[in-house]
DNA sequence: GTCTATAGTGCGATAGAC
DNA sequence: GTCTATCGCACTATAGAC
């Protein structure tokens, strides 16, 4: 995060990385698929206390109250790390390659949910459609996450974005 | 797409595409900005008449019921393309890199959706979410449709979606 | 840990269209 | 003379095979 920061994630080759770390190449590649892989560490985390989340609803929730649920532990997940998402945000969004990166992690945990969400019951256009729903969700209030100074209002932020999705998809 | 299909695209260099469309590697490179791109040159057609479709609507529509005529347009778009659009889509499914890029670029669609919107007067978030909710709709239903037989099924398949995403999203 | 294939870039030369 | 398309070549970094 540093060597991008300061140079740029093109300008900052892999060997630097693994040196600075005190690694050769090599292993650096044993740890990462690919250079990107290397900024996306903290997304399993993501989907495990979002799921985790949703699977402690009640059983009789709707898979959107659910998804809902999981949002709870997401919020407490980014407590106290608004300075560090915001950093990495602007890495991210200065290279369209990890742009493509952060979207398919996105929707990999969109799919994680729709499976949890079928677990619990839904079926599958369901389940998929809430998870998407719900990425979508957390996705617009990350962004404005990021962009305002309050660290602390992540999750009335996803509570804004989900009320306009349901007025804006309601007929 | 051929090449693709035949030996794979991991397997298929850049060279050999050029060769067998009678040019160089390097002229490859002035049409396309990277190998995936290749695969992706009917994105803009896409969007123009997803635009198209959308800014026909009346001025009075909601942001969804301009989304929605979006995909009128759309579904004509993809008249006569089905064989087409299922060989795309499995060697694309066969890909992460492949898929990345996909998703990149529903993710300009939904950006485009959702400045036509705002054009129109909508706000931005409402914008942003309707834009992302008629690409959830458009991306399931064309995951359904090149999965099954019927090629004139598209715009049922999206109805199906949307009416679907509605009710999960409802309170 | 080494070795190699390939994606992708920068620069300059060439050729044809207008 | 200018503009545009193609090509040739040298070069680097990634990524994967061995």
């Amino acid at each position: 995060m540093t060597l991008f920061a300061e140079q740029g994630y093109d300008e900052t080759t892999v060997a630097e990385i693994a040196q600075s770390a005190g690694l050769t190449k090599r292993t650096f590649f044993r740890y990462f698929a690919d250079k990107r892989e290397v900024l996306f560490n903290g997304a399993n985390e993501l989907v495990e206390r979002w799921i985790e989340g949703l699977e402690a609803a009640p059983p009789d929730a709707s898979p959107m109250a659910a998804v809902n649920a999981g949002l709870d532990a997401v919020a407490e997940l980014f407590e106290g790390r608004h300075a560090f998402a915001r950093m990495r945000s602007q890495i991210i969004a200065a290279n369209p390659e990890l742009q493509e990166r952060e979207l398919i992690k996105l929707q990999s945990l969109a799919g994680a949910i729709a499976a949890a969400l079928q677990r619990r019951g839904a079926s599958g256009n369901a389940a998929v459609l809430a998870g998407q729903a719900g990425v979508t969700v957390f996705h617009v209030a990350f962004a404005h996450w990021v962009e305002q100074d309050d660290p602390a209002a992540f999750r009335r932020l996803m509570d804004d974005s989900l009320d306009e999705l349901r007025s804006v998809t309601a007929t």
